[in-house]
DNA sequence: GAAAATTATACCTTAACGGGTATAATCATA
DNA sequence: TATGATTATACCCGTTAAGGTATAATTTTC
């Protein structure tokens, strides 16, 4: 599975969202949007939940392996 | 999947680990290592992924609604 | 049951995340 | 190319996570 920042990416263009569009249905920051997707690991992960929570996800174990 | 506090916690357990020396084991402060299985959501990402680390898996995207 | 070990909760300090804003860079479209 | 839209980077500040320490609660072991 792919980091959670490019998956962030992907669907949010996927849905024609941009960041900020993203950002404010999200109830996040623009901020933290662009720093999620530009694969910042020190985000906090009740936020990151809330953006996975756009596409009915949530952070969870995963194999590190899996490319 | 389980939350991942509760995926550390069990782990660790069957792991024969304390949280204390699971806590130097991963090089994270013992409180994080309590406020992560007790649940807290407002953790930072990149502590998390040192902690699933020790069991080889990360955070990952995946379905909000598994039980 | 008692004692020891482990875990949970509370207080304090330091470092940094998140947000806002501004500016630069990149991309898209004509 | 030019123009606009979108994204990336930088700065400042308030809030808060992380870690240490101490104490209470819980669990385990005898």
């Amino acid at each position: 599975m792919k980091n959670i920042g490019t998956f962030i990416k992907e669907n949010r263009k996927a849905a024609g969202l941009t960041q900020e569009e993203f950002a404010v249905r999200a109830g996040l920051g623009l901020r933290f949007v662009r720093d999620l997707e530009q694969g910042k690991e020190t985000v906090r992960m009740d936020k990151v939940n809330q953006a996975l929570a756009m596409f009915g996800m949530k952070a969870v174990p995963g194999k590190a392996d899996d490319e």
